[in-house]
Parts: C-alpha cells; sequence; structure tokens
DNA sequence: CGATTTAGTCTATGTTGTGGACTAAATATC
DNA sequence: GATATTTAGTCCACAACATAGACTAAATCG
C-alpha cells in the first residue's frame, strides 16, 4: 500500500524529482529543471538550493536557451561529496570500487585470492581490511560514504544480508553483512543481479532501455532491468537462467534436474579442467574445431534458453556479459539464429543480442551504483543524516 | 521519472491511500484509518468525508475497539454508486459484466457465438450491443460505470486499443476500443494477463499474493502478479508460457519453433477434434488409458515449463486455470513431480500448485477489475469528472 | 452519577508549493 | 548608445494541505 503523503514526503519526493532529473536529463539549469519536472522555479530554486547547501549538487558555468535572454545557472550533480562503496566477494577475487554521486568511478581495487580454500570468516575479513582502506582513501578525496552493498555469487536475503548459498565458494547462510562490520550501513545483493546494474550505470544501459543481462560465469545468471528497476520475482530469486531446461533428456545437472543451460553454456561445458577463458579464447582465434563446436552448442542452447526468456518475460534487449563476452563473436551467432527461428514468426523484432561494455567489474560497479541509486530516490534520508 | 508533487497530488494520494486502506484491510473506523495510514484523525475525517460525497464510501453501524469508550461508525467500500464495466471477445462467445467498487459482481452475461465466422467489426458491433445492454441494466441500478477494460485472446497495444493478432480469431491489427465506441474510456488488455487479476481479485487471490496463473485454452498464456501488480515485460508480452521450449527437436509449432509447450499441453494436443472439454473429463473419469496417458504426458511438459518459469520469474505459486482447471486432477500431480524433480534441490520450497477457482469468467472479470483498481489507485481523477 | 476510555470534530498553526510582480543580465533594434 | 525584448532567477503575499491539541460525544465501569 502507498504511503501516506505528508508535508515532509512531499519535500522529499520533490527533491528527489528534481535530483532524479539532473541524474538522468543530464546538467539543467533552474528554469529548465521547472519545465522538466512541471514544478515552479520558486520551488526549483528552494530545492537546488538545499541540494547544493548537501553537497549533491553544484553551480557550473552559463547557458542561454534562446538568442538573447539573461544566461541561466547550470547545475548538475556534484560528485565532490557523496560517495558510496560496492564491494565483491567472487571465487578467484575480492573487488571494491567507490563511486561518487555522478556516477564517476573513483577507486577501484582488485585482489586476486582463492577464496576456496579459505573459510567465510577469513574471506569477509579480508574485504573487510580491504574495504577499510577504500574507505580511508576515499575520505582523502574528500568523499563521504553513504553505504555499501557486497554482491554474492549466490541467492541472498537482502533483509538480513545473508547470503543462502554460495555453491561455487561452498557457503552456506553466511551473515555477510554483520561479519562484515564496517561503520557504514552495509547489504547484499546477487552478483548477476549488480551485474545487469552495472552495465546499465556504466556500460550501454542508458541507450538501451528495458533488458536482460546475462552473466555467464562457471554458473549462468541473469538480471532483468525494465523501467530503471530489477525484477526480482516473489523471493528475489528470479532469474536463475543457468537451470532453464534447455533439453529434458539431457545430462543431468548438479541441480538435481537434466538438461540444464549450465550443462551446455556453462564455464565446465566448455572449457578444459583448470583452463583459463584467455586460453580458451586462443584456441577460438587458432580455429581449433573441438572448440567452435563446443562454442555452437553453447550458442544454439542458450538461444533456447532465450527463446523461452523472451516468451517469457519480454526484454527489449540481450546483453552478453561474464565469459559471454569474451566468446560473443563465436556464441552470438547460433545463440541469434535459434531465435531468429523460434520467434520470428511470433514477434515483430527479435530481441537484438549485444555484447556486454563493463566486462568483469558489473557487479562491483553496479553495487556502488546501487547505493548511490537509493541516494538519488531519496536524498531526503540522507539530508537529514548527512553524518554518513 | 517521479512525478512533481503537489498539494493536490498530496490529497489526491492520501485519498487514494485511505481507499487502499478501505479495499485491503477492510472496513475500518475513522480511528483505525488514522492508525494504520499515519495521517491523523483529523486528516482522515476529511478525506472519508469526500469519499462519501462521492459515493464511493459508506457508513455502516457501530463498533467498540476495546471494553469501553465510543462506539466508532464503521465506514467501509461503497458499492452503491461507482462501478466498471468488464468485457471479453473470445473464440467461441462474448461476455460482460458489471463489477462495483467493492468487487461484488453485479451482473454478468455470456453469449455464445462463433466469432471465427464473423468479421471483426460485426463482432465487436456485437459486443458493442451487449455492453450497451449492460450500462443501461447498471443504471437502473444506480450504478454509474466509470470504464471498461476489453480481454482480447491476443498482444495487444494498450495505448492505442487495438489488438495486434488474435491467430484463433484470424484477427490481425484491429482497433478494438475504437470501433466499440461506447460512451466512457474503453481500454483492451491480453486475456491471460486479466485472468490472473481475476484470480486476484474473484479467486482465491487475497490469500495468495505473488503467483503465476496459466490460463490454457488452445493457446497457452500466463500472467504474472508481483506485488499486487502485472508484470508485463518491456512491450507488454510477457507470459507466453504456450511457446517455452519444453524439447528442443520436438514437433513442429505453429509459431514456427518446435516442441512448444502448447504442442504438448494445449486443447488441440489433448482433445479429439472437435471435442468439448466435458467430454475429455467424462473420458477420463471412465479411466480411458488413451485420455489419462494425454494428460500425464501435458502434466509433464507443463512441470518442465513451470520449472523453467519458476527459475526465471520466481512466483510464490501457480494457479492453473482454463482448461487445466477442470483437468487439474490428472494434470497437477505429473506437473508437480516434474517440478519437484528438477527445483528441489535449488530451493527450499517448490511453488505450490493450485487450482483456480474463478472459471471460465476469469478474464471478463479481470478486466472489471482492473477498471476499479485504477479507480482505487486515483481516486482524485474520478472525484474531478464524477460525471461518467 | 462520576470516572474512564475511545471516537470524532474544531480551531489555530506550520509547512510547502504557487502565481505574479520584480530584479538581473543578456541580445536585438533603432 | 539608448531602449526594447527576452530569458533567468528571486521575492512576497497567498492558498492548500496536514498537524497538534483542545474539545465534544458516546460508550462502559465502579
Amino acid at each position: 500500500m502507498a504511503q501516506a503523503l505528508r508535508h515532509d514526503a512531499m519535500r522529499a519526493g520533490n527533491l528527489a524529482v528534481v535530483l532524479a532529473a539532473l541524474d538522468r536529463r543530464g546538467p539543467l539549469t533552474r528554469a529548465a529543471l521547472a519545465e522538466t519536472t512541471g514544478l515552479t522555479k520558486t520551488t526549483v530554486s528552494k530545492l537546488v538550493g538545499d541540494l547544493i547547501d548537501a553537497g549533491m549538487a553544484v553551480e557550473s558555468g552559463t547557458v542561454r536557451d534562446g538568442e538573447r535572454g539573461r544566461p541561466g545557472v547550470v547545475v548538475r550533480l556534484s560528485g565532490h561529496r557523496v560517495a558510496a562503496l560496492g564491494l565483491e566477494i567472487n571465487v578467484d577475487y575480492l573487488a571494491a570500487c567507490v563511486v561518487d554521486l555522478s556516477r564517476t568511478v573513483r577507486l577501484l581495487r582488485t585482489q586476486a585470492v582463492d577464496n576456496r580454500a579459505a573459510s567465510p570468516s577469513d574471506v569477509i575479513t579480508r574485504l573487510g581490511e580491504l574495504a577499510t582502506g577504500m574507505l580511508a582513501d576515499a575520505a582523502g578525496l574528500g568523499l563521504s560514504v553513504a553505504g555499501a552493498i557486497v554482491a554474492l555469487p549466490g541467492p541472498v536475503d537482502r533483509s538480513t544480508g545473508t547470503v543462502h548459498r554460495a555453491p561455487n565458494l561452498g557457503w552456506r547462510d553466511v551473515a555477510v553483512s554483520e561479519l562484515l562490520a564496517l561503520p557504514l550501513p552495509v547489504l547484499v545483493d546477487n552478483e548477476a543481479n549488480l551485474a545487469a546494474l552495472g552495465e546499465l550505470w556504466f556500460g550501454s544501459g542508458a541507450t538501451l532501455g528495458d533488458f536482460l543481462h546475462v552473466s555467464g560465469e562457471i554458473g549462468i545468471g541473469a538480471g532483468l532491468v525494465i523501467d530503471g528497476a530489477l525484477f526480482r520475482g516473489a523471493h528475489g530469486f528470479a532469474g536463475e537462467l543457468g537451470h532453464v531446461v534447455v533439453s529434458p533428456d539431457g545430462p543431468p545437472c548438479r541441480c538435481g534436474g537434466t538438461g540444464c543451460l549450465e550443462r551446455y553454456a556453462g564455464q565446465d561445458a566448455l572449457l578444459h579442467p583448470g583452463e583459463e577463458i584467455a586460453d580458451f579464447v586462443a584456441r577460438l582465434k587458432a580455429g581449433e574445431p573441438s572448440a567452435e563446436a563446443a562454442c555452437g552448442r553453447a550458442g544454439s542452447a542458450l538461444g533456447i534458453a532465450l527463446t523461452t526468456a523472451v516468451n517469457l518475460i519480454d526484454p527489449d534487449t540481450i546483453v552478453l556479459g561474464g565469459i559471454f563476452a569474451p566468446l560473443f563473436p563465436w556464441v552470438s551467432g547460433p545463440a541469434e539464429e535459434a531465435m531468429r527461428k523460434r520467434l520470428g514468426q511470433m514477434r515483430a523484432r527479435v530481441p537484438a543480442l549485444v555484447v556486454s561494455r563493463v566486462g568483469a567489474d558489473a557487479a562491483t560497479l553496479g553495487a556502488a551504483g546501487q547505493v548511490i541509486q537509493r541516494i538519488i530516490a531519496d536524498p531526503g534520508a540522507f539530508l537529514l543524516d548527512p553524518q554518513r
């Protein structure tokens, strides 16, 4: 049920409207803000004043609208004060980044570690050290970090900050937020979801609209962005593309089912045991038939799974990330063909397959971006508590 | 982007908050409304006064909260003035219903006609006559009908009121809203979507939360309700369960693909040509092996498709409607087994399969219910234009 | 019958956005 | 170069709305 609207909610809402306009429509004068938001110039001036006081917006330069008339003062999001911390725990690395309010990446650090060999608490301690270092550096830049989100490779309970299972790490029910114990609010989220958001804000998302982002690693996850927000399903477990049934009589999968996409297009199905993706790409570039055949099979299977995804959730575009980004030239053709064959007659337009532009840091960046998104959606909460 | 909040928006929003509380939390006193909404008693009294003046709420009876104290006057949604018209065009019938603001079905009329034999304009003219009769009867009951939605068996463009394709009717790009030309706002929507909403408001939806509603007919559609609202995807074509790939090497489907669910569990795959569902059920009840085998195959295929749907969109419950409602006893077992086998290891809880409680009128009722939903979500718009 | 409890209304008040007048700063025109 | 015109932004009186708390109303308990 919608919340009751009181005067403070009205003000907070309008603050968010102005900030969102600055975020999406780029730098604007007060007059242009009044025009796009529908508020009066008076109100916009007051709100912009508050945002500038809070360090969330700055004046910078002037422009004229028409041929003559007084030039307007350009107002833009300020990246000088407010920032967010993005963290990621994955199988073979830890990552952290600091992103400012204007979604500029200010700091980014990756640490190669084999996290399967360490206990959850050791891994989290190490991530805590990485995060603490980032916070110190951010403070040195004059940034005040409002919050953090940790990207985790498995289904999470966002309300408790716990990861249910992370099969590739061998984790079960680890209370990440709690164990991390940083001096700011820490949330958790699923890696595939955050990678989709990373693509939205740091990749080609701005020109994309609604899209499905496939983040293939050992498992294959997907994040669906509709109207600038993640679709999470009833329990937050939506987007398990890896276990979509490609062939009901196919080989058994570790999930208990048979013929899941993962068995055809997961990392383990493509690469030799222990092989790096770069080596596999090298084999492909050398034209090795067995590697090409594996990609063809993976692409077709992916096409079938994506056909099903399109029928069920109707994305506008499909972005291939994770290992599918370097493999795009070999995988996209068969996938697209399978989709066109199955969808061409029913739909005027088959969703385009495009390659991710963010790469390996998608989830880390998406995590920080999501914190920024929350601030922009409710700047009032931040204004009232400028402490953190 | 969120809308700018002005004083009138604040009032309209709070009106909606109060009305929604009356709709969901049942009849309440003004004091209880103030408690649940977070508004003050003064504000609630004013808003309730407006709603009563508009004929959207009524006082009825008194209750005491504790052991003593002045009894409160119970306020409830009024079904006496505001109502909505739901319409449906399907292959072999037309249907219309009038539902009042309290979501009580006041009128319901079905007309058996073979719409495949008639031209779109003839069908729509006939529906117009049915609707006009309903409007007259509604007026006789003192009801003022705020708007209508037409349920159509195919993908629609809701902004133009057009149905793109309705394969089973043989229609292409028919401007239904325009041709219908009723003296009230007419929108269109997809039958499967509206059937899901029908289940939400007129079936077991109240106890259900988030669910996927499967409406099997000749084609198989699905509507996903999350947080009380439909998930539509980027272009409004989400929920095409019928063309989810069950077996990539299966028999060809009219969509151009192969091994779609529709080929295993669609009406044409189960019933003899020309057979009625009732006759098929009779054969099942008589224990005819070929009928039972067909249901087994259909159930397994449905289970595979639903497994995929659960992996991608994560519903809490799955409601089987359309032809699957009468076939539930024969279909649900195999479907549930297939789902449990494939999902059991990954999820703590496999979504429950339940039978639809609404039946054939789900889409028609859902159409009217959706109009009511729009009124409750924005009563201000209705108050300003109490004419219609 | 008075004390207590709960419901609902009334009134003065505070917060917020509005509309139009006003000031500011530029170019165009004569 | 003076004046008109145009656009940006601020100021101020005002209107809309919700609020807080006093007040009235209507019930039960002792």
